[in-house]
DNA sequence: TCTAAATCCAAACACTCGTTCGACCCGGGT
DNA sequence: ACCCGGGTCGAACGAGTGTTTGGATTTAGA
């Protein structure tokens, strides 16, 4: 076994990009083909092939194939909860402790939805969040149930916001948006499209995360 | 309406065990196996190994180990399709033609979450077709596109019983109501559970179907 | 019982995979 | 000048992949 592990001190210790300018070619040709394609079907020569860089360089630079999709995983999580803690931070400061579910629904919905933007930089970093939850490794499931200290505050704000509701009541419908969420892959956009005709477009993401919103919201306040 | 579907005609010519005894034990292996650890991670030998039969099975009874896969989720899916559509239609009988809201969430919701039962025979072919809709192949995911007149008539009938909401509307919410249907994986479960800290446990999965039909119902009523 | 088709089986084929190795290049410090 | 170490490179290794093959074996029909 090996357990040395200097993953954490890696990610604050990451030089924009004064050095290691393939290591970033290597990050960004990965993520971007794992989120299209999937992690099974990309392989070590494509990433390289796609980065223009030596095909050893992904063992060079991150060790070895999961150690770099656990990387980027780790990366991209991090940033989507900070997203959504600084809001619910700021919801729960203007409602003197103890916001409102609609302010806390918009903490949980508003960053994920806000990323599926193609003009912004954020849609691949999204779909290969949402790709590692059905393919990721070993590994990547337990850095999920870590996860789970980062739900803990949405689910004690939502606990506190609706005191006269069971407790499991809250946690399910809490599971419940939150495959609401997870259902956003390209796949599904395009089923919706084909299903509406065209009726309906995913260029309005304000509209879709209020429309998310209420949906949820309506599902709680019952 | 519906085309003549070969997959139908295929179902009713498999003799129960008379011939063919091994072909149905690589159905079921491929099946388990694939439901639980992934389409790219289930080698041809850990299926034949599995079923206790020569590698060579898999390539003369179905072709190719894509073709096993393709065969698995079009019998599948049409089974969880009949049982949906049956229960609408008699959903429709009851009401005249017009059923609730209600009544229609139900048909959707109530065999996929029934199929989750550990006591049932389904659980195995849920997990299939639910990760067949991000693993899937993509022969699989044309036939994802073919499965959008199985949803029309969902979608029909969601639209006449709400007639003053706008189509878009009717459609972006199906959406999400599929999404919190095809979150229903492992992994998710045990999120959930570690994060209620066992407050919720799925064993009553009537009392499941009633809450994610309520979730629903509250959000296209609103 | 004999024959022919269907099925099974061990072995091999022709890849692709992630990873490793040893030689090189090149800029900076003693 | 030395060399030394991080970085790059082509090449190869060993393991694992889906598929094919040709002969044995079983089965079904006359």
């Amino acid at each position: 076994m090996t357990e040395p592990d200097p993953a954490d001190a890696d990610i604050e210790e990451v030089n924009p990009e004064s050095q290691a300018a393939t290591r970033n070619l290597v990050f960004a040709a990965a993520e971007r083909l794992f989120a299209v394609h999937g992690f099974q079907k990309v392989s070590v020569r494509d990433i390289t092939a796609e980065a223009g860089v030596n095909l050893a360089s992904v063992n060079y630079h991150f060790g070895s194939k999961d150690a770099l999709l656990l990387e980027i995983f780790r990366r991209r999580t991090a940033e989507l909860n900070r997203a959504r803690a600084r809001i619910l931070h700021e919801a729960t400061d203007k409602h003197q402790g103890h916001p409102p579910v609609r302010a806390i629904l918009e903490a949980l919905i508003g960053p994920p939805v806000r990323w599926l933007d193609p003009n912004g930089e954020r849609l691949i970093s999204l779909q290969f969040i949402i790709r590692s939850r059905s393919e990721g490794t070993e590994e990547m499931r337990a850095a999920l149930r870590h996860d789970v200290s980062h739900l803990r505050r949405f689910a004690d704000a939502l606990l506190a916001a609706r005191p006269e509701l069971a407790p499991e009541d809250v946690y399910w419908r809490l599971h419940f948006v939150l495959g609401m969420l997870h259902n956003n892959r390209f796949a599904e956009f395009d089923r919706l499209h084909t299903l509406s005709e065209g009726l309906t477009r995913e260029e309005d993401f304000e509209g879709l995360v209020k429309r998310m919103v209420d949906f949820a919201e309506a599902g709680f306040l019952r």
